[in-house]
DNA sequence: CTCATCGATGAGCAACTGTTCGCTCCGCTA
DNA sequence: TAGCGGAGCGAACAGTTGCTCATCGATGAG
């Protein structure tokens, strides 16, 4: 495994590599023993790691893709992506239960009282809340970033999944009574100026976590069967190059806004709006979103990423592929130099 | 591997100790990624390495054998082992070859300008000065630690190596011109009182660094062939419980010094002289010197131990056997905590 | 229901580690 | 032979880690 090393090379390494790491003597202790000095010690440390001869391994539970997910922090420059095993036998609603599963564990850790969330529709989102139970009552505000559609579910609904959250830990739900799109910008900022309307958007504005989905382009998303948009206008915006959204926020495949007319009869959270919010969890579990979460990656709104293992790895293998993203494994080297 | 484990704590674990390990994020960092205080995190590196989630596996070369060595210095409290690869092949100057080159390394790395080194007689002593090469110009003193014996090879009497190694290295020797036993106390007191004998004793007895050889109790020892003692003295010796002898000074199976008239005749450094000596290296290498190496060590005043593998295993079996020896297993796996 | 006990928790500190920087020691060039 | 550039070294410092200890909440006995 070893790089060249020498036979003296190797032997000194591995000495001093047992000695740290199994008999865990500190580095001065092994530079007086050795007759070196402690940044020497350091160095060949470093060196041992690097060159295979000190090998740490980590037995992760196989469900877990913890490479995967550093691959993708890494390429899209997230502060953290949780993979979630896939679930091969089970339909599409099984399949977002382990993502929901996980998104709502991440909120747990991250929520503490006093904490702002502000939540989008969708499926994935609204599963959310069944698995959402920390430890203790958390003083939070469950904001609704977006206007709600009466042709969906009922709980994919953004004023639903607030209600169903906060009901959880004990916090208040803050819902937006407005719809998603309305049928002019006229009309958009008529109901903006309502106190009850900005009201609600101006606390999702200024929350520390956004809870989001992604959204595709394709003649099935969300955005369609809700009756935000007709067919006709999703094809225009696919031609026009988008290939996915948050919020309503159509972005193409490299992650610019796609300006739309209809971008001014949304009511919700604008994508500078959204980059201002600390951190942005985007949880997607359907099938073929590839493309969607590319792009909307790429906008630079999200900060976590919650994702099946299926479109985990698609997504890295299209990173993979492309010259463009800065090459993962050079940086994955640098990284692990730890002792 | 885990000890109990639940699926979450497994899959925490394996989560935290991936962020700092493989993606070299600090404890801090990895506190607030997941809603912990920093000692808590590093409680929970502690118990993966412990419940074995971490695994740090050293590519140690085939011939060493860095957990022997580890064993042996624990159960004999010894500042450290080295144990020198087995030549089965080769007959028993052979063997002595790998043993003489790595307490040559050792010396070679320990050594600084200024440094005394007292010396012994015995032949893997004797062929250190083959494999003594430093870097560098060496300041150093070696001095006889005992006396000279005239029915030996040249190269084994302890003047000879010490000149040997001073030649190596632009070291100074120092030789003590005085028999190693003589025939009589009066005698022995008589030379002492010789500058020259005295002197070259004196300096010994400041050494910080010793190189001596383990000597056994058998019809064949060193001490016999050299015509220091006698068959049936030493038989005498046999009964009276001594299994090895460091500087013709014996000790019996438990490391306690063995009084026999012969002590009064010996012209060497004593067992305390070499006490307060800050490293006395012991090599040995000779087929069967299990009770005397085990005899000698305990009486505890060896701190390195440079050994053939053959013996080095019979040792560690004599001491995995015996209870009174504290049970390695339990200071290993304390002393494995480390991050 | 009250109180003692025990384990878990995080503030704070001491020790250890990683890194920077100036220095020396080579080998090469003019 | 002097001068230059690069590699390796260790002193020193800043940042990270391990550990102690006071505190707190849970648990169970009285």
């Amino acid at each position: 495994m070893p790089e060249d090393l020498s036979r003296d090379d190797h032997e000194l390494l591995a000495r001093i590599a047992h000695r740290y790491y199994v008999d865990s003597r500190t580095q001065e202790e092994i530079a007086a023993e050795f007759g070196l000095s402690r940044p020497k010690v350091q160095r060949l440390l470093e060196r041992a790691r690097w060159s295979g001869v000190v090998d740490i391994h980590i037995a992760a539970p196989p469900w877990l893709q913890l490479d995967l997910e550093a691959q993708l922090r890494d390429a899209f420059q997230l502060t953290d992506v949780i993979v979630s095993p896939a679930r091969v036998d089970a339909d599409a609603d099984a399949r977002r239960e382990p993502v929901a599963r996980s998104a709502a564990g991440y909120l747990a850790r991250r929520l503490r009282d006093g904490s702002v969330v502000a939540v989008s529709h969708g499926r994935v989102a609204g599963e959310v809340p069944r698995f959402f139970r920390p430890g203790r009552h958390l003083e939070c505000t469950f904001a609704s970033a977006m206007g709600g559609s009466p042709r969906v579910d009922t709980p994919t609904n953004p004023n639903e999944i607030c209600r169903a959250l906060a009901e959880r830990c004990g916090g208040r739900a803050e819902s937006l009574y407005a719809p998603a799109y309305v049928e002019s910008e006229e009309m958009r900022d008529r109901l903006l100026e309502q106190e009850a309307v900005a009201h609600t958007l101006r606390i999702a504005a200024q929350a520390s976590v956004a809870l989001v989905g992604i959204g595709g382009t394709d003649d099935d998303c969300t955005m369609v069967r809700s009756g935000c948009l007709s067919l006709s206008e999703i094809a225009r915006l696919r031609e026009q190059g988008a290939v996915g959204d948050v919020l309503g926020n159509y972005v193409d495949a490299e992650g610019r806004s796609v300006a739309s007319p209809h971008s001014n009869r949304l009511i919700g959270l604008s994508v500078d709006q959204l980059r201002r919010i600390e951190t942005v969890v985007a949880v997607v579990s359907e099938a073929e979103k590839l493309q969607a979460i590319n792009g909307v990656l790429r906008a630079g709104v999200v900060d976590v990423l919650i994702v099946d293992e299926g479109n985990a790895r698609l997504l890295a293998d299209l990173v993979g592929q492309e010259p463009g993203v800065e090459p993962v494994s050079l940086a994955l080297r640098a990284a692990s130099r730890r002792l």
